[in-house]
DNA sequence: TCTTGACTTCAAGTCGGCTTGAACCACCAG
DNA sequence: CTGGTGGTTCAAGCCGACTTGAAGTCAAGA
């Protein structure tokens, strides 16, 4: 089962050859060889795959994911470290969004951004330069 | 303090005037009027900007919030539990993410895309056609 | 032999959300 | 009245991650 060709590997990986062809122009996956001019990929080249794919998932973006596959050891910790300390923040974010959204859904006016008088005054602290954050934390200090 | 020129208004939410000016363009939200020639914006129209600000902020698309503030009502509770229910598939993702990377950052070899055995079984698995999620509930079912 | 289908290359297009540049206009202080 | 600052328009450029299209190659099957 081993070396697969472009088209094989794109239906096991449910990703456009058109994608496989750009991940070796940019230097980031290459088949193991050409048969007849024609790309194929073995297990190594297709669990690299899978892992850029993975990592996309994570968030990485594609320089990154380079990066880290180029040079494993250091920078491999150092990534990682940095995208979970992204994602932590990324959840924050989100928690304190889906609070501001549950809050904003109660709203029974027509035109919320005109007319409650809550969610003005929240828009007017903005417009003062106070971020969401801030905001978040002056009604739960 | 009213009606305040464009790169006041910028200045005030922290954001380029042609990125206002991009707003107008694409209908988002127009100046209160203008003053030879000029764009003047009043207290509404600062609300509308921040209100875009913070949507966007909360993962909402320009489209979306167009919409969303064109159409009051309907439309708008339809879009926050949209977006409520997108962010916690978000904040589920992340968190699951966190997971496989801090275990990732365990893995002591060299290569761990090609080396570690553990790391290799979840990429095989993965060209097997099995999505994250599925990989994940596989180890924790 | 001819046709199909999967592949090849290279250039150009797409999308969202702006930014940048060139050329021109309006207002105010000195 | 002149210079500086901050406006105006319009077109084009940028970013990442691809996709699309045109034109050509190659092996297998009817």
């Amino acid at each position: 089962m081993d070396p697969v060709p472009i088209g094989e590997a794109a239906r096991l990986l449910k990703i456009n050859t058109s994608a496989l062809r750009y991940y070796e122009e940019i230097g980031l996956v290459r088949p193991a060889a050409r048969v007849g001019g024609r790309r194929t990929y073995g297990r190594a080249e297709l669990r690299r795959l899978a892992f850029v794919q993975m990592a996309q998932e994570l968030g990485f973006s594609l320089e990154v994911i380079a990066e880290v596959l180029d040079q494993p050891g250091g920078r491999w910790h150092e990534a990682i470290d940095a995208q979970i300390a992204r994602l932590e923040v990324l959840i924050e974010q989100a928690r304190r969004a889906q609070d501001f959204l549950v809050h904003a859904r109660e709203c029974t006016t027509a035109n919320p951004v005109q007319e409650c008088t809550t969610l003005a005054h929240v828009l007017d602290r903005r417009v003062d330069g106070l971020t969401l954050d801030e905001i978040a934390k002056e009604h739960h200090p």
